[in-house]
RNA sequence: CGGGGUGUGGCGCAGCUUGGUAGCGCGUCCGCUUUGGGAGCGGAAGGCCGUCGGUUCGAAUCCGGCCACCCCGACCA
């Protein structure tokens, strides 16, 4: 007889499995104030991860890493319009500290674009200051109605990049460029996970910018996450903030500046994107657990060769957990480590220690086989990189196969029903955005005929791509 | 903001109609037997029943106020 499943079935209940998934992988916890989250190690040691790296491929690309404060003046926001108008309904304001009523009451960042610009019209001066390229690690608060965890939490951890350049040209390649070399590259690479780089619309836009260009990944159930975003934001606030410098020619000139964020919503996309019924599935390249080796009984040889199993991967190279916990039953340590995604269980017990084999059971594509033991270290480099790519592929075929080409409004809203609609964006507009909008679809970028990003919103042959999003 | 619903050990729930001061499952702890896919048996700990007030000899239960959370709609990313 079949045993209730560990988790509500994906096709059963999707934000349930979600959410079961997050509590029994022991990812996160709801916090104390709506919309908050604690995430717990396990959790946090794949955000690890993605920190390590993004922050080499933003590195990569010139940047580098600052601290500006959590707090900004509340004036600050004001400055320019859109752009307090974009967040202002999502600040949390402090208007009482030390006691007292303050002067003037300070926002909590919801980003850091006003702050950073208070800072580069100081420090920057001449044309050789330019470009200037800062990177922050931090958290942000956007006081949310609908949170979720990890995908729209009230308070979240991101990077957020800005800079500023001479040029309205160098800005504009430079926001391209963190899309497709540190973004792109990283979901690809790393996480394994298919995205569509595209350009969002007016309506989608970032408070304040000039134009955004989004990664947009299709989840489990079909619908959109945004993955990360980067954004150029002309003049708009160095005029606000009095960025400028003198350029060569003697002239003060307003830079041309970018912002771009990545955050742990990624973590969310992660688990939509690669788990199954059976818990979380996670990218070799990402995981911070690639190989666990368990004890399946506590026999003192068995322990021993565990033991020195772990030893040895991890001398070659691998992240490698051991598990010896042989007070706890096996199978549920296995259907916990299954939970958790890891790549690579080697299972060791008795029978294996006289035939010198373990069992290999691997989590991406399933099954187990016994292999020698002494090969282990030489094979499993093969074996996770397959399994990396298996994920990349599963993810592609899925939005492949979920996307469909439509010429009305109506058949857009169908398709969005269980995945995306491409549809030519000369024929719906924003008008027809909003028609869709009001259905509870939206436009999530814009994209040319063969998968490119547009220049414009309005370069022939552009395509729509057309969702319900998270 | 409109409509509906729910607040009971860590989690999920029953009990409320027909008042008599709390129970189940999971989890936790101890013991023994177990360990090749969420172990079994025995024992134990753990609850101002959201909150304030009212009715009553007596309130988780009936009545009223307040608070919080959830769902649908609206609004907003």
């Amino acid at each position: 007889m079949a045993k209730a499943p560990v988790l509500t079935p994906q096709a059963d209940d999707f934000p349930r499995w979600y959410q079961d998934l997050i509590n029994k992988a022991e990812l996160a916890d709801n916090g104390p104030v709506r919309g908050t989250m604690v995430i717990r190690p396990y959790g946090y040691g794949l955000w690890e991860r993605m920190q390590q790296e993004m922050d080499v491929r933003i590195k990569q690309a010139g940047a580098q890493n600052a601290y500006f404060p959590l707090f900004i003046p509340q004036s600050f926001l004001t400055r320019e319009a859109e752009h307090v108008e974009g967040f202002a309904p999502e600040l949390a304001v402090v208007t009482h500290g030390g006691g007292k009523d303050l002067e003037e009451p300070v926002v909590v960042r919801p980003t850091s674009e006003t702050i950073i610009n208070e800072y580069f019209s100081k420090w920057v001066q001449s044309y050789r200051d330019l470009p200037l390229l800062i990177n922050q690690w931090a958290n942000v608060v956007r006081w949310e109605m609908r949170p979720r965890i990890f995908l729209r939490t009230t308070e979240f951890l991101w990077q957020e990049g800005h800079t500023a350049h001479a040029t309205y040209e160098d800005a504009r390649d430079y926001a391209a460029r963190i899309h497709r070399d540190v973004y792109a590259d990283f979901m690809a690479e790393v996480l394994g996970m298919d995205v569509v780089l595209g350009r969002k619309t007016a309506k989608e836009r970032f408070a304040g910018a000039i134009n955004t260009l989004t990664l947009e990944g299709m989840m489990g159930d079909g619908k959109a996450l945004q993955l990360g975003t980067s954004h150029e934001l002309g003049q708009n606030f160095a005029k606000a903030f009095h960025t400028q410098y003198l350029s060569a020619d003697g002239e003060q000139e307003h830079v041309w500046q970018t912002s771009w964020g990545s955050s742990t919503r990624m973590v969310g996309g992660l688990i939509m994107m690669h788990g199954d019924d059976n818990g979380l599935r996670v990218p070799p390249r990402l995981a911070h657990v690639q190989v666990v080796v368990l004890a399946i009984k506590g026999d003192d040889e068995v322990v021993a060769k565990v033991r020195e199993v772990g030893e040895k991967l991890t001398a070659a190279g691998l992240r490698v957990v051991v598990d010896d916990r042989t007070d706890t039953p096996f199978g549920r340590r296995a259907v916990d480590w299954e939970l958790k995604g890891v790549p690579v269980r080697i299972e060791i017990g008795p029978r294996d220690l006289e035939a010198g084999t373990a069992m290999l059971a691997r989590r991406i594509p399933g099954g187990k086989t016994p292999v020698a033991i002494d090969s282990l270290a030489a094979l499993l480099p093969t074996v996770l990189e397959e399994d990396q790519a298996q994920l990349l592929r599963e993810s592609r075929e899925r939005r492949e196969s979920r996307t469909v080409d439509v010429a009305t409004i109506e058949e857009a809203v169908e398709a969005a029903a269980t995945g995306w609609a491409r549809i030519p964006w000369a024929d719906l507009g924003p008008v027809g955005e909003e028609e869709l909008a009001q259905q509870g679809v939206s436009v999530r970028c814009l994209v040319t005929k063969d998968g490119g990003v547009p220049d414009s919103d309005d370069a022939p042959g552009t395509l729509a791509i057309v969702a319900r999003a998270y």
